[in-house]
RNA sequence: CGGGAGGUAGUUCAGCCCGGUAGAAUACAUGGUUUGGGACCAUGGGGUCGCAGGUUCGAAUCCUGUCCUCCCGACCA
């Protein structure tokens, strides 16, 4: 069978991308490192984002679109951001197109065309977005300035895994401007605070919720927090961060603004994002051998129904009923599909909506409209049982929010297993090796022991966990004092 | 970007070594029987063999280039 998915066992790999292509989230592309969103997949970054976009303006961020195009002297003008980014952009060079002479029906770059200045395409918008603020801020009247974007941005990574790396994806990344240094971290801690929520009760991801090292920082920033999650192959994965930038932008792009003493400063910036690769997330940490498990909550479908009959006669008895319910359960805000397909039969559809992950699936046949009952089957268990009909609506809404608990409930007791203190190398080494997961170690607080531990075990530093206790111990690595524990991972 | 594998029907693949004008399964269409876990029978449509050159009387098959994908590695705010 064409549909059969490869286990997680056989090559986790090959699995995830089995899910993806097979669960109709997304295709390859003609286009180097780009896929086709697929509509199904679409319609789950749709949940994700109207969620999302609903907690930005309810902490009152507002929406506003910039331009897609950089010009290369603005982007090179915050250096560390540059640098961080430059190995990785695409580039315009010129605005033509002509017929190609020596080819017929061929077009060739007009040499003529080209650019005065190249239009970096964004891989981030902070230098376009941070010129653009200069422009409207003067005092501290117009503080704070607390603006989010959908977009597009485009990396030209090297090595491209569906939602997880591709060279453009889907994100937002709210940019904000501040009066004081507290008031810009407060925002930056708010807004982690609102990836965590989301994640956590959305995605029903559990997270842990840190600081970044030196290493891992966001070129440009002065602190970069993020929230980290655990696949289901033991690797990390950074689900969202949000930046502390300081000053560096405002001084860059020279932004600066009068308080009530009429004195001159810089502002102070923050920007935060998450991007399409938190469905890559998604899928690897609840999916099993079956296909995908999506959250009740930002599932595209979240019930099918599935007549089993036998003839028309049948079929017609079966239609009245589900209509019905259909329409009590639309009335009870649920999205909901009555699959009557005659060109499948049950069981491939069965097997179909669970590739798909749709968490509630409801058969009903005759012998249902006999004894007043449906068969109720949960994706996540595959669990199936027969109830009756009075009452099923509210039954499937207290069934979907019991699966979407039950899926974080298993993450995290999946992330919690797999958070290992360890006090040796040798300890950290084999956990690394054998049991995968974070690992709770002490470290020294140099970058030269994080590159060495990476070199050797290719486990980084995810992040200080924010809630972090201080206590005296040794380094895991180099042996010398080390003030606290930090989590390293292997990642995506 | 380095190493490996691959691109042939909508999909998964065989054919390639040894050149002779393309096949299976599945999907699709039609008709019939079916329908409580990926149904069956019959008939039918569908492929410039990734693309571009070259060798040859003749290329899916040999050669060169190029694009795309997958896996491993390097890189990855």
């Amino acid at each position: 069978m064409s549909k059969e998915i490869t286990s997680r066992s056989t090559d986790y790999s090959q699995w995830y991308n089995d899910l993806v292509i097979k669960g109709g989230l997304a295709d390859y592309s003609a286009v180097r490192g780009c896929m086709v969103i697929k509509p199904y997949g679409f319609s789950l970054w749709e949940n994700m984002r109207d969620a999302l976009d609903k907690m930005f303006k309810d902490t009152g961020h507002v929406n506003a679109y910039f331009p897609l195009f950089v010009p290369k002297s603005l982007f090179e003008a915050e250096e560390k951001n540059a640098e961080g980014f430059a190995k990785e952009c695409a580039v315009v060079t010129h605005y033509r197109l002509k017929t190609d002479p020596s080819k017929k029906g061929a077009l060739m770059v007009d040499p003529e065309a080209k650019l005065e200045e190249e239009l970096v395409v964004r891989p981030t918008s902070e230098a376009i977005i941070w010129n653009t603020y200069k422009n409207w801020i003067q005092s501290y009247r117009d503080l704070p300035l607390l603006i989010n974007q959908w977009a597009n941005v485009v990396r030209w990574e090297m090595r491209t895994r569906l939602f997880l790396r591709t060279a453009e994806f889907l994100w937002q990344e709210g940019h904000t401007a501040h009066a004081t240094a507290k008031e810009a971290v407060e925002e930056t801690v708010q807004m982690l605070n609102v990836y965590a929520d989301f994640v956590e009760n959305w995605m029903a991801l559990p997270v842990i919720k840190g600081v970044k090292t030196e290493n891992e920082r966001f070129a440009g920033a002065v602190d970069t927090y993020c929230i980290e999650a655990l696949m289901q192959d033991g690797k990390a994965l950074q689900a969202g961060t949000s930046h502390f930038l300081g000053q560096n932008f405002a001084r860059a792009f020279d932004v600066k603004f009068s308080d009530k003493e009429n004195k001159l400063d810089y502002v102070w910036a923050t920007s935060w994002g998450v991007s399409t690769r938190l469905i890559g997330a998604l899928v690897m940490a609840h999916s099993d051998d079956q296909g995908l498990i999506l959250p009740p909550k930002i599932a595209p479908l979240q019930v099918v129904i599935v007549p089993i009959y036998k003839g028309e006669e049948q079929k017609a008895q079966i239609d009245v009923k589900v209509q019905e319910l259909v329409k009590q359960l639309k009335a009870a805000g649920v999205r909901v599909k009555y699959d009557d397909n005659d060109n499948a039969r049950p069981g491939w559809k069965f097997a179909e909506y669970e590739m798909k992950g749709v968490p509630v699936r409801v058969a009903l046949g005759l012998r249902d409209l006999e004894n007043n009952t449906v068969e109720l089957a949960r994706r996540d268990t595959k669990e199936k049982q027969s109830v009756s009909m009075d009452g099923l609506p509210e039954r499937i809404v207290n069934l979907l929010a019991e699966i979407q608990q039950a899926i974080y409930n298993k993450a995290l007791a999946y992330r919690d297993s797999h958070i290992t203190r360890v006090n040796t190398w040798d300890e950290f080494v084999s956990t690394l090796n054998e049991k995968g997961g974070f690992v709770s170690a002490f470290w020294d607080g140099t970058s030269e022991t994080e590159d060495a531990i990476k070199d050797k075990t290719k486990a980084t530093i995810r992040c200080i966990p924010l809630d972090n206790p201080e206590e005296d111990g040794v380094c895991v690595f180099s042996g010398k004092p080390a003030k606290q524990r930090v989590l390293f991972a292997q990642a995506y």
